[in-house]
DNA sequence: TGCAAATACTTTGCATGCAAATTAAAATAA
DNA sequence: TTATTTTAATTTGCATGCAAAGTATTTGCA
């Protein structure tokens, strides 16, 4: 081959694409059992962590889209897991808090993480700590930009 | 926090989503300088390495959607990259071939690979090699399923 | 004080990813 | 051989990811 540096499995691009589409892919059981799609799941896990925190804040924790995050809490609003309140000291932000049902919710996601966790079993402990420290690395550039 | 298990921070797939959207994203401007999406970038890596095979092969081995892969095609039909002819032995398949355009491409695809690379100066030759190695072990576990 | 620039979101249009249903053709079983 | 099952693709409906444009508000500076 001429150029062996465009072979597709010399692309850590795109064994990132399988293994991030194939985990998120992994969690679709679990999370549907709780209505919830994946995105949504990683905004509940964001407001477990923090409550009442305004779309601008949740954006730059989830790094979800902005355009995508606006249908997100919509259906979530519908699904009354959150509410979406208009800040009184600044009227162009919007806090999300969650409601009864989304706080609920987390007793229920609780055994998720290890349930997924149970799916790879040939990643160790010790190497899921080093492809985080390593994923870590690759974030960090991204975020200078 | 009570469930510290849920925190995003923790969470394998949320910096894996994280790294795939941001390298992905960080393709766009050497792929729209070839007037191409990432997953056409993908296709043609595939075909640059085996040409003609059929397009169930090529959703082996790039893992794209089926679905998606019919409207890649016929974008990349109209652009005259490739073209797509029913197979006379076998008439469900259809056979993908580079047309004149999609080889003279590669050309202008070779130094794509380094400069994406140059964007990642945190991550060493070798913890790219790790991450390579580790990214495997959890893509060996998706691909049994 | 007044206005340009920056913020915080929302909206729009397009390109997938994904599951499920559908169609056509080939392989296999009865 | 005929009916059933399997395989190869496409189609459909929904949920994002992404860039760019649009809308309010608020800041900040002249």
């Amino acid at each position: 081959m001429k150029f062996p540096q465009l072979k597709l499995d010399n692309q850590i691009c795109h064994r990132l694409y399988m293994a991030s589409n194939g985990i998120v892919r992994s969690y679709r059981e679990a999370l549907t059992a709780l209505d919830l799609t994946y995105p949504q799941y990683v905004v509940m896990m964001a407001l477990w962590e923090k409550d009442k925190i305004t779309i601008n804040e949740l954006l730059d924790k989830t790094v979800i889209d902005g355009g995508a995050m606006t249908q997100i809490l919509k259906k979530m609003t519908d699904k009354q897991l959150v509410e979406v309140v208009k800040d009184q000291h600044d009227k162009r932000k919007r806090m999300v808090q969650l409601q009864p049902a989304g706080s609920k919710l987390q007793l229920a996601a609780q055994d998720i993480p290890a349930q997924i966790r149970s799916q790879f079993p040939s990643l160790s402990q010790s190497e899921a700590g080093e492809l985080n420290t390593l994923l870590d690395k690759i974030n960090s550039d991204l975020t200078i930009k």
